[in-house]
DNA sequence: TGACAATATACGTCAAATAGAATATTGGTT
DNA sequence: AACCAATATTCTATTTGACGTATATTGTCA
């Protein structure tokens, strides 16, 4: 993956507040809407930029698709992944975005155990 | 300086070019221009649009600028640039890039006399 | 199957970024 | 002062990106 693609995905705002949320758990497209407070189609032409250059996944369960940051990236993403959560915090909006998303906990726990279910077989 | 910022100077790929041979040396414009074989213009108009957002700061010497990487810039930039350093050689265009700026070499040592002379009479 | 919920896509529009041409500026030289 | 070299700026055309509206898709449930 050429660099200058990674920087073309994270120069976008509202795609950085995006990653900062995935980076602490998986999420569907409804809760980001809510947390970021943007339209349904706009959270969803982020997401799909952002896939197609590999920065999350997504995964379809039932009505929802579940977006998440890749287990598994290519060298150059990840180091610049690991140095945006290093550098994120400092930013007001990232930080109030997590304590947002913090607030919505219950509505998406769910989503944690869909994706790493504890015992297999308890499928929503 | 807001992160995003760091990446719309980034998501430009003469941009990173500029920064790469930047990271070897200070430079003057011409240089640049010679080993990106871009216009005059073009790489004054990304110099300067690198330069706004202080990742390069420039100094006249004579008929030239000398424009260079500041050796004191903002924590999150410079974690980014540190990072963009570790992973931009992995790319052919930059490595063939700095290839380029060896074989100029000797047309750009009088640079690094007026940058940090080591007799500092011996102005040109 | 019909209706609904969650999400995606298509298309048009507006703003911002880019590139090129022409011109301006700055400093040195004669 | 006239001229030249190096660089910057202005103006304009073109491209690209973001956003909104409308519509399509996918899955669930009655």
């Amino acid at each position: 993956m050429k660099l200058v693609r990674i920087y073309q995905c994270l120069c976008d705002e509202t795609r950085l507040r995006i990653l900062n949320l995935l980076a602490q758990r998986p999420l569907c497209v409804c809760h980001i809407q809510e947390v970021l407070a943007r339209s349904q189609v706009q959270v969803s032409q982020h997401l799909s930029r952002l896939k197609k250059d590999g920065l999350v996944e997504a995964n379809r369960h039932q009505n929802w698709m579940i977006y998440s940051l890749p287990k598994k990236v290519p060298q150059a993403l990840e180091a610049h992944l690991r140095c945006l959560q290093d550098c994120i915090q400092t930013e007001p909006v990232f930080k109030s975005d997590l304590q947002a998303l913090k607030k919505m906990k219950a509505d998406c726990d769910w989503i944690d155990e869909v994706v790493s279910p504890k015992n297999s077989t308890a499928q929503v």
